[in-house]
DNA sequence: TGTACATCAGTGAACGCGCGTTCACTGATGTAC
DNA sequence: TGTACATCAGTGAACGCGCGTTCACTGATGTAC
């Protein structure tokens, strides 16, 4: 029982790597529910039954990426999370973090952006599960600087939930700006707007029980 | 020439009504790409071929639910932003005619939701521009309230967008609330929430430029 | 009003095609001794 | 090190099925006179 590094298992970790890249690059052009099985085992070269090796059907797929996607955004997350600046110093490193992350994993986002709301029941539920993880790590961060006091913990969650669903909101204005066109300018112009509004929330979070 | 009113054009929308209706409820439980035409011509009772007589294509028809869907809600968001109520009022009015058109019209309003970032290039594109519509109508509408020296063009429309995108992902809320458990406990949990979320983007507005 | 012809929404059969899944198999890798 | 057996990732052929699209058609509705 080697279970661990045998050249066997290697070798199947390629290939289910490769089915889901392949998926993925897919994936840029239509949905999961659309997607074949035959087309992804074609795209990588093996036999449609292979498949079955990996994957219990496309959904399984499906969740499996889920996970590599919204992993990835994780850390970065926190990475920002972590860094103690001041708020326009941590709005502009939020707003550039996103936007090197959509840059370096287009497919991933767009991904979790057409599936988030997609026909796939298990996938739908895996992403939501997710960002409800992330809107958790969102308000624990915000916590300590936030007056025990004036803000209950359901309020807490609320701008957790308010900055989550922006961050997504933003990462797919960023993918649309690379979409129609690969040059730079529609994307500043989209970090401008996301920086401006990232502002006007930390002024209103500022004022916040302040009437 | 009759063009107008005859039996024979009535018969016809009937059908394209029919053929619409169908499709709408089978959109509740997939998306648009994994739709087929004899799905829906089978809901309605008629001959697959009857379809081409309506549509040139399901995406054809997807763009025509498109229209249907955010036409009635443009009509809401106005009837909204002509109130000239204070702030909380009118943050009330607004969730709550969120509320009342997603319990009304929820397959249209999921409709969205799926195909706002779907597989469907012409339905994504019919979505897009109808939200930018919606945007324009945020921006004019509350143009009037905001100082034109402070408030440039630009910094008006990325308030609408903001207004615009917390809308829709309100709605979303709305209907997974809805669809969760159909009591009303979590649906008021999602009002809750969202009024927060409302008022602190008003607070923020208020304090916008002065620092 | 009646008749002869035009229109066209919907029919039903046919087509070729690619789909998801199954199955017994092959042969390289792993294990025991 | 060598041999005999076990495992199991990937094969390739086969299956039944429903798909989108085409076509000549039918018959009710509309039009002209």
């Amino acid at each position: 029982m080697s279970h661990r590094c045998g050249v066997r298992q290697a070798q199947k970790e390629k290939t289910r790597r490769a089915l889901m890249d392949a998926a993925l690059r897919l994936l840029e052009d239509q949905s999961l529910s659309s997607l074949g099985l035959r087309e992804v085992t074609r795209a990588v070269g093996v036999a449609p039954a292979a498949f079955y090796r990996h994957f219990r059907d496309l959904s399984d797929l499906g969740v499996a990426l889920v996970e590599e996607s919204l992993g990835s955004l994780h850390h970065m997350i926190n990475a920002v999370l972590a860094g103690q600046e001041g708020d326009e110093e941590r709005i502009e490193a939020a707003v550039d973090a996103v936007a090197e992350h959509v840059r370096r994993y287009p497919a991933h986002i767009r991904f979790i952006a057409r599936e988030r709301h997609g026909g796939v029941r298990a996938v739908r539920e895996a992403i939501a599960a997710e960002l409800d993880r992330f809107a958790d790590e969102v308000a624990t961060a915000f916590c300590p600087q936030l007056p025990a006091e004036s803000w209950p913990p359901e309020d807490v969650r609320m701008l957790a939930e308010l900055y989550v669903d922006h961050m997504v909101m933003t990462a797919t204005a960023f993918l649309e700006a690379q979409a129609d066109h690969p040059g730079a300018a529609e994307e500043r112009k989209v970090a401008a707007t996301a920086r401006k509004q990232l502002l006007l929330i930390s002024l209103g979070r500022h004022h916040w029980h302040d009437e």
